[in-house]
DNA sequence: ATGGTTGATGGTCAA
């Protein structure tokens, strides 16, 4: 009924700084989708040439140098939604950011989503983080109440680490965004509204992280977070059969920050 | 090792 499908996503901390990373990934991946976030250019900077070479259809959404999420596709990219219905906006008047793209790829409606990071505890940017999740709960409720069979992902960097398990540092963190109590809740309310971390189970040997800092070698130290994930509607979780995280990707000269994390599914 | 990272930008801000 449905083909085999191997998804990938990754924040690539700007696209024209990490094409030929990408480009290789896709080489050595052989990922039939990517979400891409943090591509940090508009729409008209995108290196859409180099991708399309390799036989990648793409769908981009960026305003400026900041954020900026696309789906790379080889079988279909169809119906592009440009953000969710009811994702809120940023300041005062609220300003819409480039945080949100999905397409049907292979039958599957992909996501790239990119969270917003929060800042400091008492920053507006921390609301604007929580009520953004909530936002993005409410649209995964209905999108399943209108077809409870629906095939969907929420792929991302959602800047919170849902578990202690998912820090280098409990203490570090403390006084910080990314674990507070409110932050998990929007997580989990994702969650509960029926998207599994279908990564999680293929993944649980300890400190086993998707991020780390550029700063204080935390890449060496493995000082890291788990914060990207891949969020499925269960009828699209139930197709899961491996997942990993491509740490190797972090290594050496030019890395992203973040590593690809990459799900395959059966037909 | 008295430092501390990267990217977009051309001021600093963001992560």
């Amino acid at each position: 009924m449905s083909d085999p499908l191997r998804l990938a996503t990754w924040n690539v901390n700007s696209i024209r700084a990490r094409t030929d990373r990408v480009i290789e990934f896709l080489r050595r991946s052989d990922v039939d989708v990517l979400a891409i976030q943090e591509t940090k250019v508009r729409d008209d900077g995108f290196p859409v040439a180099a991708i399309s070479d390799l036989g990648y259809q793409v769908a981009h959404h960026g305003l400026n140098q900041w954020n900026g999420v696309a789906v790379l596709s080889r079988v279909g990219l169809d119906d592009v939604q440009v953000g969710f219905p009811g994702m809120p906006g940023y300041g005062e008047p609220p300003a819409t950011e480039a945080r949100a793209l999905s397409a049907v790829c292979g039958g599957v409606r992909v996501w790239s989503v990119y969270v917003p990071n929060g800042r400091e505890i008492e920053h507006p940017h921390y609301q604007y983080k929580l009520a953004w999740l909530e936002a993005l709960a409410r649209y995964g409720t209905e999108a399943l109440a209108a077809d409870p069979a629906l095939q969907m992902a929420f792929c991302g960097d959602y800047n919170i680490a849902p578990t202690d398990a998912d820090v280098w540092s409990v203490d570090y963190y403390l006084d910080k965004t990314h674990t507070t109590p409110p932050e998990r809740a929007a997580f989990q309310a994702v969650v509960d509204a029926g998207y599994a971390d279908v990564v999680r189970p293929y993944t649980s040997e300890p400190r086993t992280f998707t991020y780390w800092d550029y700063q204080q070698l935390r890449f060496p130290k493995n000082r890291g977070m788990r914060i990207d994930f891949v969020l499925a509607s269960a009828a699209l979780a139930a197709r899961v059969t491996s997942a990993r995280i491509d740490r190797e990707e972090r290594k050496g000269k030019g890395a992203s920050d973040h590593a690809p994390v990459i799900v395959e599914f059966g037909g």
